[in-house]
DNA sequence: GCCAACGTTGGC
DNA sequence: GCCAACGTTGGC
C-alpha cells in the first residue's frame, strides 16, 4: 500500500523547492534523527511526500516522489545513518501554509503541527487528500 | 540505565 | 530575537 509523508526543509540555508525543481532527482540526506531515520526507512519506492519549507516560508511547496529506498548516507561519518532519493513529482499551484492546515479541524492531528521540529514525517490519507484539495 | 543539562529547531 | 519543545549527551 501507498504510504505519505512530509519532508521538510529550510529554503535559505539548506535547500529550496527552486532547487528541487531546477535538480529533478536530488537524494535526501543530512537526517540525523533517529525517529526520522525509521520514517526514511519504512519510505518505499513510489511513495508520494509533501516538501514542507520551514523558517520563513512555513508551507507545502509541492509533491515529490521517492524514487530509490533508503540506503547509507555518504555524508554521515558514522554510517548510521540513511538517506532516499526523491524527484520532483508535483508543484503546487498555491502553497499550502501552516496556519491553513491548523485553521482546519480534521488536520489538528498533523504530525506537522504536533511535532513540528520532526523532520520526516508520516502523514494520513485523509490528511493527503484534504490537502490536495487546498492546493487543487 | 536513568536523568539532568545542554543544544537545536522552528513558530511566533 | 525569544522561548518552548524536543532530542541528545554524558555523568553517575
Amino acid at each position: 500500500m501507498k504510504q505519505f509523508w512530509l519532508i521538510k526543509t529550510e529554503p535559505d540555508n539548506d535547500w529550496s523547492w527552486s532547487d528541487q525543481l531546477k535538480k529533478n532527482i536530488e537524494p535526501w540526506d543530512g537526517v540525523r534523527n533517529y525517529a526520522a531515520r525509521k520514517n526514511l526507512q519504512s519510505m518505499k519506492k513510489n511513495d508520494l511526500a509533501f516538501f514542507y519549507h520551514s523558517g520563513k516560508d512555513k508551507c507545502i511547496m509541492g509533491i515529490v516522489k521517492i524514487v530509490k529506498e533508503a540506503y547509507p548516507d555518504p555524508s554521515d561519518k558514522s554510517g548510521k545513518f540513511v538517506m532516499v532519493d526523491v524527484k520532483s513529482f508535483k508543484s503546487f499551484a498555491t502553497p499550502v501554509t501552516l496556519s491553513k492546515i491548523k485553521s482546519i479541524n480534521e488536520l489538528d492531528k498533523m504530525v506537522l503541527v504536533n511535532n513540528s521540529r520532526l523532520s520526516v514525517q508520516p502523514v494520513k490519507k485523509s490528511e493527503w487528500e484534504i490537502i490536495c484539495k487546498i492546493a487543487k
